[in-house]
DNA sequence: AACGCGTTCAACCGCAGGAGA
DNA sequence: TTCTCCTGCGGTTGAACGCGT
């Protein structure tokens, strides 16, 4: 059906957009792939009902995101993750795609977001629940070994962690130095969540001395 | 002016789940 | 219960655009 290359694909037309509008206005929208055949357009139904609320519908914002809406977002990504319909849900006026493409092509650089993972820094290698001002790290490959050096990718495997200090466990490929004391370590945000949630989702009583690097 | 390259964002794709026949 | 159709979601793609050389 719509596999098929019976449907037109590509930028809609202002022509296709009329057509679309004059439709629904008189008939209403859903039903999207009767939409489709009904109103003569060459397109498919999936595709008629995206233009729509992507696009066509009067309740979508155009231009850019202000602040608020930005940090909104941000808020929102922090406690929903990936899951941009309800994250457009709340921010109004906005749509998944719209919310999705922000996301990817400006919020994440600014927050330093690459790939799912994000960067965090501390300023040195022990790592206080309390004061939750630093970060002790073991290389699995040798435990003794505290970890340091910047921009290193790696994937937590595991945390422990006591009233005092936390300890990441990680895989590497890069060579664990003993160097300075100026650390930076990509996590991804799924480790972070599980294992660390207060780095990923700040919380005040815990005073974070970590900074979110933009790239 | 022409070209190459990176960025943006509209649109597509595949899949999952719900509704109803 | 099973099947088909429809809708919605998140990831991905590619055309259009802007900018630097």
């Amino acid at each position: 059906m719509e596999g098929r290359n019976e449907y037109k694909k590509g930028l809609w037309t202002e022509e296709e957009d009329r057509i679309l509008m004059d439709y629904i206005r008189v008939h209403g929208k859903g039903k999207w792939n009767r939409i489709a055949k009904m109103s003569g357009l060459k397109r498919g139904g999936k595709s008629c009902r995206l233009r729509w609320i992507n696009y066509l519908s009067p309740s979508v914002k155009r231009g850019g995101f202000s602040e608020e809406e930005e940090d909104l977002i941000i808020r929102l990504h922090n406690l929903l993750g990936n899951r941009w319909s309800l994250i457009a849900g709340r921010v109004p006026g906005r749509t998944d795609n719209q919310v999705k493409n922000h996301w990817n092509t400006h919020l994440s650089k600014k927050l330093g977001i690459k790939n799912g993972k994000t960067k965090v820094s501390v300023s040195t290698q022990s790592f206080s629940r309390e004061s939750v001002a630093n970060c002790i790290v073991h290389s699995e490959s040798n435990p003794e070994v505290l970890a340091s050096g910047c921009n290193r990718e790696s994937t937590v495997e595991t945390i422990i962690e006591d009233k005092s200090h936390a300890v990441f466990s990680f895989t590497s490929t890069q060579e664990v130095t003993m160097d300075d004391n100026n650390s930076s370590y990509w996590f991804s945000n799924d480790d972070l969540s599980l294992y660390a949630p207060y780095l990923v989702e700040p919380v005040d009583e815990f005073a974070l001395d970590f900074v979110w690097d933009s790239l």
